[in-house]
DNA sequence: CAAAAATTGTTTGTGTACAAATAGACTGTG
DNA sequence: CACAGTCTATTTGTACACAAACAATTTTTG
């Protein structure tokens, strides 16, 4: 019966995710302060793709189009992405890595994998196999 | 050499979890659209203790001083928590929850164990052990 | 005890994140 | 061909999340 009495928060996988989230983030500043993660996920995916509609990124990298449209603009404003309109679908507004923003990517690559080793340094190999494995079913 | 081909964006420990909470709180809200994960937590934590402190709160659910502030301020908005300064120390805000917000936490807690269970509904139950145990240590 | 240090809370600014509404452009089917 | 439905992008509004700077108040410590 005492059912209100049995929620912990701190072994919830929401609350516990959440602050995992927040320590990753942590990393990713402190090695690559020049972008968010969310600006590098996005820049890697243009740079991977060499070219997408802004919407398109978007859904690629799991990003509302709300929120991939900040992330772009940033960008753009930055001079690391250019963008303009497709001529054969002009509701499309196609992306491109800028040379600087391609060169930026290439310097700061080896960085986002060092902060995905950062944030897994507590696991074993095994064990950050084990994880990436149960996360992919949870995606 | 060719080391910056080797990125795959997907596979990244930040971009999985980013994915993994977006699905989570999609799942919260289907179950409690009523408050935010956020809210929820800091409501739960509260009708835990009993009474605390502002900053106090803040710590226990992780979040930063700016953070808990908006999300006290809307809860005290909407009438579940209660707030007035500490006679014995100036600084401090003490938090209470309202009676309508204990009974919105005792109302809301089941569900928000089944949001839990809904989140890991894909895993078996020894792997979502495994995989809160794994999340721990990163935590 | 007095000055330095720490704590609590507020404010401001930037950056995700999503819902909902809108406008313009394309596509498909009748 | 027309028009209904879909797709792309933008805008607005709300809600975290964190850094940095500030004021007011303890607490520490020399």
């Amino acid at each position: 019966m005492e059912d209100s009495d049995s929620y912990i928060l701190e072994s919830q996988i929401g609350f516990v995710m959440r602050r995992v989230v927040q320590r990753h983030i942590a990393i990713f500043f402190s090695l690559i302060p020049d972008l968010t993660p969310t600006q590098f996920a996005a820049l890697a995916k243009l740079c991977e793709l060499g070219q997408a509609s802004q919407n398109e990124l978007g859904r690629l990298t799991s990003m509302d189009v709300a929120t991939i449209k900040g992330v772009v603009d940033r960008l753009r404003g930055r001079g690391l992405v250019s963008a303009e309109p497709l001529a054969t679908d002009k509701r499309r507004l196609i992306l491109t890595p800028t040379p600087q923003g391609k060169a930026l990517y290439r310097k700061l690559v080896s960085r986002a994998r060092e902060v995905s080793q950062q944030t897994l340094s507590p696991l074993s190999e095994a064990e950050s196999q084990q994880l990436m494995m149960l996360l992919r079913k949870l995606d």
